[in-house]
DNA sequence: TGATGCTGCTTTTTT
DNA sequence: AGCAGCATCA
């Protein structure tokens, strides 16, 4: 026991050691979090409080499930396999697998990815005849699955006008067609588990009776269906509750644009009785000032639960921030500084470049590839989302279910077996008719003696000799081991086939043998290693982003899928206004917070070094945009800040200016800004509204006698301010401030 | 059935 | 700018 909490500083130690009650955990970012989390769980098997099978322990990513099972099976001596954690998703599957029947779900119910789902939702809008310009797939999607995690079914959704009766006539028709195909989409395994414990009491007392402890990871990220969730399975209100040990940050929550509810929080106080709130505050990650730069950022927030980051250790640097001309000069910026850091010993993969938006690392991309500098970038397309591994899946589905009806459409002509749009839509007509799914309807239209043709190899082509592969590979792999069918199955699919005629089919052939060693290795970890289990676990499990990790590269990802992660030093590209924060977090309750919350989650990244650049110039869209620097630098107390003068070496020819200075003002205008740290050096005001004063590079401006043009330069101070402004008529002219009497457009 | 060209979109993402 | 998805053509 005593090594169990040896090295716990004292909240952590309080928090794992708490009697039986529900309790809010307020974990700062590298507080030690999931050492907590995983050392409670050991702590109360060990002295005998519970175990192994009466805890459950929820998170929101398999990485983060299967990192507590291992820290956990290292702290004691028991089989973590068989305990009872998991995503949100994968819990909720495993009730609803073990008590289909209750859940009015067939035993081979599937599982559809997103992009199953939108396929279904494409079909389905074309069986409505609705019209897809009008009603876009994502945007039903979209409102499919929000209303689901809102708990509500089609029947209840509330209706305004004719959109939003259009979208619920939808959404019925999807829960029809769903029902009918056996399918259950993500959002749905949790309505389902939620509507299985609230409609069966029997069941619902089994699961409260027999998870006395349940621990919730990332508890800002639940959303209300989770929450509900929760409560239900925990049997709040009720003579003996679980204990709920939630553990969660405010200030990392990120995702309110999926559904998430920080207030959850609040209310699980409220609800649960919470007598207990506990803040681990002390840091084990990053030095002083990059944790106070992150402290004083946050403090910009309202409605905080209210924490503040510390640490044993010292200062450390200042934060660097670097003013970059260009979106190019900002990369070769960024390499200059990683070889630098390399050279000093830093492994690359200990360094990560961290931008807002996907379409920022491009520019990076560039020119680390010239640098010859290894990366990886996080993100795009999972193993289980590649399209020949969607084929091969989808026949693999085909054995386990035929009825599913998107498996089918998927291959029934992929290889080409000659099956064309007309006899599909023949077949889709049947099958509407019968009202049974598009295999039975093949079924009955080639039975007997067409199959047996086409079995005996007559007919190559055509629907028949579909329907007999089908029927043959059901029956080859009835009795073969998980791989073995894999195996056959890609072989007489003709999908391998298929791929080595292609002539660059060599990844997705080498992609295809991958799955044969995903699934032994599956058949070899999972307890249940059916067809249909291994079928779950692709649709559950994306799967890795990319492989070779095993190499020193740069980490290359967006600050969301830095968020858990944590690095020798961060780079943090593209501070600018309209960028980070984004342009479009201005129209959403609260984004300007929410991008604040990601700023924070950007600098609690670093462990001891952290860069800030931004850049004057950048390319967007096809279009070069003038920014203004982020106001999340002004933020940060300046005492923090190591401003980098941009060297005047290299990439000749490109000019540069001298001055740190994003956007500048006459002396007095600058009276005119209102918090102190805009005053400062002239920077950024931290209100960009107030426009009419703070000139900056970029600027569109108009001239009694020139004309409109851009501001694209500027030298000298105050009464001595002089912009040179290029005219689109007028040519290029130097004006003094003062007396030119510019107009600010836009 | 495959190849080619056009259109439209473009924050963040896990399950 | 760059890409994906779709429609049209050979």
């Amino acid at each position: 026991m005593t090594s169990l909490l040896a090295g716990l500083n004292p909240a952590q130690l309080e928090a794992v050691t708490l009697p039986r009650l529900s309790v809010l955990i307020l974990a700062g970012a590298g507080s030690g979090k999931t050492r907590v989390l995983t050392t409670r769980i050991a702590y109360l098997i060990q002295s005998g409080q519970v175990s192994p099978n009466g805890i459950l322990a929820v998170t929101f990513t398999n990485k983060a499930a299967r990192e507590m099972m291992v820290r956990i099976a290292s702290m004691l001596p028991i089989n973590t396999r068989g305990m009872w954690i998991g995503t949100f998703h994968g819990l909720c599957h495993r009730m609803l697998r073990a008590h289909y029947q209750h859940a009015g779900l067939p035993q081979t119910f599937q599982i559809f990815d997103v992009s199953d789902q939108q396929a279904v939702i494409k079909r389905l809008l074309k069986t409505l005849a609705v019209d897809e310009k009008a009603y876009p797939p994502r945007q039903v999607q979209w409102f499919i699955n929000h209303a689901k995690e809102e708990g509500l079914r089609a029947a209840r959704v509330e209706v305004h006008d004719r959109f939003t009766q259009t979208m619920q006539h939808v959404y019925d028709a999807y829960e029809v067609l769903c029902r009918r195909e056996g399918i259950v989409d993500f959002a749905e395994l949790l309505l389902r588990c939620y509507e299985l414990l609230a409609q069966h009491e029997t069941l619902r007392n089994h699961y409260r009776e027999r998870f006395s402890h349940i621990l919730v990871d990332e508890f800002q990220d639940t959303n209300r269906l989770q929450y509900q969730w929760l409560k239900l399975l925990a049997g709040m209100g009720l003579p003996n509750p679980a204990a709920v040990f939630a553990v969660g940050d405010d200030d990392q929550s990120i995702y309110a644009f999926r559904g998430a509810r920080a207030g959850n929080m609040q209310d699980f106080e409220r609800d649960f009785a919470v007598q207990k709130i506990i803040k681990l505050e002390q840091n084990y990650r990053s030095h002083g000032n990059i944790l106070e730069a992150a402290n004083a950022l946050i403090e910009h927030n309202r409605g905080r639960l209210g924490k503040n980051l510390w640490t044993a250790e010292g200062q450390g640097e200042p934060v660097r921030v670097y003013n970059a001309m260009t979106d190019f000069d900002e990369a070769a910026f960024i390499v200059d500084e990683v070889k630098a850091l390399h050279a000093e010993g830093v492994a690359l993969s200990d360094m990560a470049l961290l931008y807002r938006s996907n379409a920022q690392s491009r520019v990076l991309e560039h020119s680390l590839f010239n640098a010859a500098l290894s990366y990886r970038v996080y993100g795009g397309m999972r193993f289980y989302e590649r399209q020949e591994i969607k084929h091969a899946l989808a026949y693999l589905r085909l054995i386990a279910h035929p009825d599913d009806d998107q498996a089918l459409l998927r291959v029934i002509n992929f290889p080409p077996r000659g099956i064309g749009a007309r006899s599909l839509e023949q077949l889709q007509d049947a099958s509407r008719l019968q009202h049974t799914s598009l295999w039975a309807t093949a079924l009955n239209k080639c039975g007997g003696e067409q199959a047996a043709m086409a079995e005996q190899r007559t007919l190559k082509k055509g629907l028949p000799s579909f329907v007999s592969l089908i029927l043959t590979m059901q029956r080859a792999c009835a009795d073969l081991p998980l791989p073995e069918t894999i195996r056959h199955v890609l072989a007489q699919s003709g999908l391998i086939d298929h791929y080595q005629a292609e002539r660059e089919g060599a990844d997705r052939l080498e992609n295809l043998n991958e799955l044969i060693n995903a699934a032994t290795s599956f058949v070899h970890e999972a307890e249940d290693d059916s067809l249909m289990a291994f079928l779950s676990h692709a649709s559950l499990e994306g799967g890795e982003h990319q492989a070779d990790y095993h190499q020193d590269a740069l980490q290359l990802m967006t600050v969301h899928s830095a968020k858990g992660l944590e690095f020798h030093t961060v780079f943090l590209s593209g501070l600018e206004e309209g960028l980070f924060p984004h342009e479009n977090s201005r129209n959403e309750a609260n984004g300007l917070e929410e991008e604040r919350r990601l700023m924070y989650v950007a600098t609690t990244r670093a462990r001891r070094r952290l860069y800030l650049s931004f850049s004057q110039s950048r390319m967007l869209h096809g279009q070069t945009h003038y920014n203004v620097p982020s106001r999340f630098i002004n933020e940060i107390p300046e005492h923090l800040l190591k401003w980098l003068q941009p060297s005047s070496k290299g990439s000749g020819g490109s000019f540069r200016w001298t001055s740190p200075q994003g956007e500048f003002s006459t002396a007095n205008h600058l009276t005119n800004q209102t918090t102190n740290h805009s005053m400062r050096a002239g920077r950024t005001p931290a209100d960009p509204t107030a426009q009419p004063y703070a000139w900056r590079i970029g600027q569109t401006v108009s001239h009694e006698k020139f004309g409109t043009g851009v501001i694209i330069n500027y030298e000298g101070q105050g009464v001595d301010m002089r912009v040179q402004v290029q005219f689109s008529r007028a040519g290029t002219k130097w004006l003094l401030l003062e007396y030119a009497k510019l107009t600010p457009l836009q």
